[in-house]
DNA sequence: TGTTTAACTGTAACCGGTTACAGTTAACTG
DNA sequence: CAGTTAACTGTAACCGGTTACAGTTAAACA
């Protein structure tokens, strides 16, 4: 492979020159340019990386960490954030957390020594004032996504949970429910306390009595959503709707009550929260809260390559949800049987 | 930062022995080695992975072409390769292909400016020959997925499609199906028509004609599925059974049933291809051939490290392909209403 | 005792770019 | 016409490691 010392042997002219051609300074005569790109051209010359970011101490790359490479939510995230990052030259490496606080240090660290230009990090674990921590300590510029750190408001590109709760718990008093379970996240995340204040909020609004019997806390996974179901059961709980934490959550719940033998949606209503693919597509197909992955991504990628220019006048991103109506929720009024009972 | 001469100063030895310690070079002293530990730990000393990497032309990186991102079928061989590259201590880089050529040529030629270590391909449109000629152009190691040239054979990770397409053919014969219909992926791609010959195989051996009229080209799409009924449905076709080309057709194909009133699989059987999360949850669960995609990540990545090495006994990578039996299907002899006809 | 060898350490030349600075023109200004 | 300036080009130091090679010491061997 040539090296930038061939080119510009080879086009009679210095490596400077030969170096101001290939990063288009503009002090370059254009005769000189065509002989050198023709050079470049000849040689198969491309300049190597190692040898620039050592000379520039910058990698061109951006670092991201995600709770799972293969989980649904992740998946158009990272889609996004890779296609705004090429599109500006610059790689993506992304590495995974596998939701362990150990696993979210390492893969922080590993993006750290490979001297990426600028994080985007979805962190589940990391407590906030390590991240704040890390925030102060590192110089390249760190987004944070799916949270927000009060302290770091600037550098977070977040989902107003509180908003989601609200709303999911809200179309089911419009539907007429009163009865209304909710199965929380863990509550150790800050998403789940919001989704859940957000849940609190709807039914002081209309008047209905919060009722600690009917909020179960569990682990976002489908299993833990028919386990809670279970739970709910035990304290014979009485309710014609469920809150689900996540759409995962909502889909084991519905399973569950489906293998007791209560309809959904017209003996029991649910809704998710995500809007994950697969939503879509279950049967009966879930209502939610859509949460624009996507966008964060996008968004995500585009302010860490501002930051990485030298900007600094970030203005915090924070996106409202929306709900997603379809099959999983019916109103109180079309409710075929008697309410539930799961005694 | 500490460079590495600020350390060989600060313990008082030359560059090359922090050089050696660092890289657990054996020619050094216990006593040196601790008092170089001990510089760098007061340093705060981390190796400049730019410098290292032009001095040993080595990135320590390897990089990923897929398909998407964001879909069903990447994820758990990005999970699985990402782990298994990281324990080695080196890094993933994933960039998309997004599905055309031209893009799918960029995301290569980009990976290759960066001077991977290795490179994992998953390519869906580059033609066979021109695979063949990177291969032999470029001096690392390369790794195709979820393909086979016979050239490069062992150079590929890769699922005998024949014998699932058999596979899947097969259950539904031996569940009394003969009029069983194949919605085939795009048949520019090898899997595709690997899974159409398995097809026929099994017909043939179960001594039941091919017909012609029974088997339509799609584009593996959800939407697809649909369309390719519906041209089904046109021709007068009658079936009880189809097999699909893969999950999301197989699920396009059962949705546009039921909106036709059809029941699945009381009036008509549908067998999926490649086993994706979403098959599990949709109701009915997809009875589907099992890719072992992550098997494909994990072992995709231990081959790219081992080439990495300088290994060269590689031995071809291919999977067997297994039925996982779910509710899509059902024997005819219990087949409910008259056989289906849509005409 | 002289010679070989193993164990350890240091010097300095690389790797292949970027860029500060200096130098050379030629046009332009007063 | 001297002085300034803009446009262009080159030299060489630098980024921070690795490693070939040479040098030193001390133990092992003949």
């Amino acid at each position: 492979m040539a090296t930038i010392r061939e080119v510009s042997k080879h086009a009679g002219v210095s490596v400077a020159t030969v170096s101001r051609v290939v990063n288009g300074n503009k002090w370059v005569s254009e005769a000189t340019r065509l002989r050198v790109l023709e050079s470049m051209e000849e040689l198969g010359y491309e300049p190597n990386s190692f040898a620039r970011s050592l000379a520039t101490n910058r990698s061109n790359t951006i670092g991201m960490v995600v709770g799972d490479l293969s989980g649904p939510f992740f998946g158009p995230m990272m889609q996004r954030a890779e296609q705004v990052i090429r599109d500006a030259g610059k790689h993506l490496i992304i590495t995974s957390g596998h939701s362990t606080l150990e696993e979210e240090r390492d893969a922080v660290q590993f993006l750290l020594k490979r001297r990426c230009d600028a994080l985007i990090l979805h962190l589940d674990l990391m407590p906030d004032e390590e991240i704040i921590e890390l925030c102060d300590k590192s110089p390249l510029p760190i987004i944070l996504v799916n949270r927000l750190i009060p302290e770091l408001a600037d550098r977070c590109v977040s989902l107003d949970n509180e908003a989601g709760g609200y709303l999911a718990t809200r179309h089911l008093l419009d539907l007429g429910h009163t009865r209304i379970a909710h199965i929380t996240g863990p509550l150790y995340k800050s998403d789940a306390r919001d989704r859940l204040a957000g849940y609190r909020r709807a039914l002081e609004t209309a008047g209905v009595p919060y009722d600690e019997s009917l909020v179960v806390e569990s682990d976002y996974l489908e299993s833990g959503g028919a386990q809670a179901l279970d739970r709910l059961k035990r304290r014979e709980a009485e309710f014609t709707a469920v809150v689900g934490g996540n759409d995962l959550m909502a889909i084991g719940v519905i399973n569950a009550l489906r293998q007791q033998g209560v309809r959904v949606p017209e003996q029991c209503s649910v809704v998710g929260y995500d809007d994950v693919v697969m939503s879509a597509y279950f049967v009966p197909a879930l209502t939610t809260v859509r949460v624009p992955v996507d966008d964060f991504g996008a968004d995500a990628a585009r302010l860490a390559l501002k930051l990485c220019e030298g900007a600094s006048d970030t203005a915090q991103l924070r996106f409202q949800p929306e709900l997603v109506e379809r099959q999983s929720t019916l109103a109180k009024g079309e409710v075929m049987a008697e309410n539930l009972s799961l005694v």
